[in-house]
DNA sequence: ATTATCTATAGATCTATAGATAATGC
DNA sequence: ATTATCTATAGATCTATAGATAATGC
């Protein structure tokens, strides 16, 4: 399953072998519906029902109810509905900040490490079974209890700057805030049309961010014609950026 | 005040005169902090809330205290919580609406008139005491009840679309889905930075939607420079781009 | 008489704790 | 003994209704 394999649910997941949950402690009710347990299943339930329905209108009954469990039964593993929420939040954030690291470190010019790190970001939203970035979208981020996850966040919104910045943008600011907006607008489109999107559509977006800078990037049909466009894959999205001739450095 | 002046509150509100509410009914324990009416006093306090804390995680009771009044006041004026939150997307997206279909009825320029329609709505989503725009965002819009909210915002997608499509942008869905995307950014750019937002922001941003289709449109500066700017002003925007030498027809 | 507010409150949740229960581990 | 679940429930809301109250309108 898409979503079972996402690292945002596998957080603090004890290590089962052979992907079985151990049978210590009374037998629950009904089956745990992901098969990994009760902390996932209740992980896996409220990044639905948040998404779906929002944070202030999902009730601990309901996330117990879908995640195959009774109400009080949640407390043995998070403090609350705040802690279920962090956690799918850090876990969330986490992926797109190790790939951001990871280009702020690469030696490639700076137009291909920005075009992949959008790419990225676009495929990690677009996919998994939930929209997982609507919970970016929660007006109760404001809790200070989520003070951890802005962090995280301010991290990544650095990266994006310094790689803009590293374009010789003439506003790093500004550029900043239109590639990280229109990374960010996937998850609405999601929720509006998903069915608008598809494999290219990271591609399309990526290239649509550095037009809006005044980079021309013909990565997709490119890397696409040579078969070599693997999203996710941030070296070969590079290496396809320094194979079009004629691309910025 | 700039919020009271939207139109999202004043549409269904009575007529005053001299801007004063009438004194039939029991007094009121405290004043009416907009000077409107209590209606409006519960929409703008309800728009405050929904936009900061949720919809769900906001009480009828936070509702009334902010308006200044008892909780089971607000029954006299809304069948609840969700006939509220209707109100004020309503009346937020038809401002909008309106001067998207001004727009598809005027002659000039098809990309002058998108770059109208983006720069009006990134203005209207800026302005205001109380960023409307969250309300957008909120997953609880899933209800049907929110249907007719959701007719009217299908027909602003389609105005956009078909104006993209006017631009002769060989991909009109793909065109307006990154269009959208970036014009709604604005409303987590102002969740998360708003002092990076100035009087500048709707222009900026409407040059970056229409580079990101492959049309230059160097109207900030030109316009700029002569004076003739005018934010809201759709007549002078789409003046100012036809005004540019070299500008597509 | 009409209107808009108020107080009081019923009934329905919703969260979180207490303590019983049923499994495995040693 | 330890663990994870369960049932039961206290206490705190939260929504929405009933009916009293205090003003204006005629």
């Amino acid at each position: 399953m898409c979503f079972s394999s996402s690292a945002a649910l596998r957080a603090d997941a004890p290590v089962y072998f052979g992907g079985m949950p151990r049978t210590v402690g009374r037998p629950r009710g009904s089956e745990s519906p992901t098969g990994l347990g009760a902390t996932q299943d209740i992980l896996f339930a409220s990044a639905k029902l948040f998404a779906r329905s929002g944070y202030g209108s999902t009730t601990t009954h309901a996330i117990a109810e879908a995640a195959g469990l009774r109400q009080p039964s949640i407390y043995h593993h998070f403090g609350g509905k705040k802690e279920i929420l962090l956690a799918l939040l850090l876990g969330t954030v986490q992926p797109s900040l190790d790939v951001a690291e990871a280009l702020l470190a690469d030696p490639r010019p700076a137009p291909a490490r920005l075009w992949a790190l959008c790419a990225s970001d676009i495929a990690l939203l677009s996919g998994g079974e939930v929209n997982l970035g609507e919970l970016y979208l929660l007006p109760e981020l404001g809790d200070p209890i989520f003070a951890p996850f802005h962090g995280l966040r301010d991290q990544l919104v650095a990266a994006y700057r310094q790689l803009v910045n590293a374009c010789d943008h003439p506003d790093p600011e500004l550029g900043a805030s239109l590639v990280i907006g229109l990374v960010e607008s996937i998850i609405l489109l999601r929720r509006r049309a998903p069915e608008s999107i598809d494999e290219n559509t990271p591609a399309a977006f990526a290239d649509a961010a550095l037009r809006m800078l005044g980079l021309e990037a013909p990565i997709v049909k490119r890397a696409g014609e040579q078969g070599r466009l693997l999203i996710g894959d941030v070296r070969a999205i590079a290496d396809a950026w320094s194979g079009v001739s004629g691309a910025p450095a």
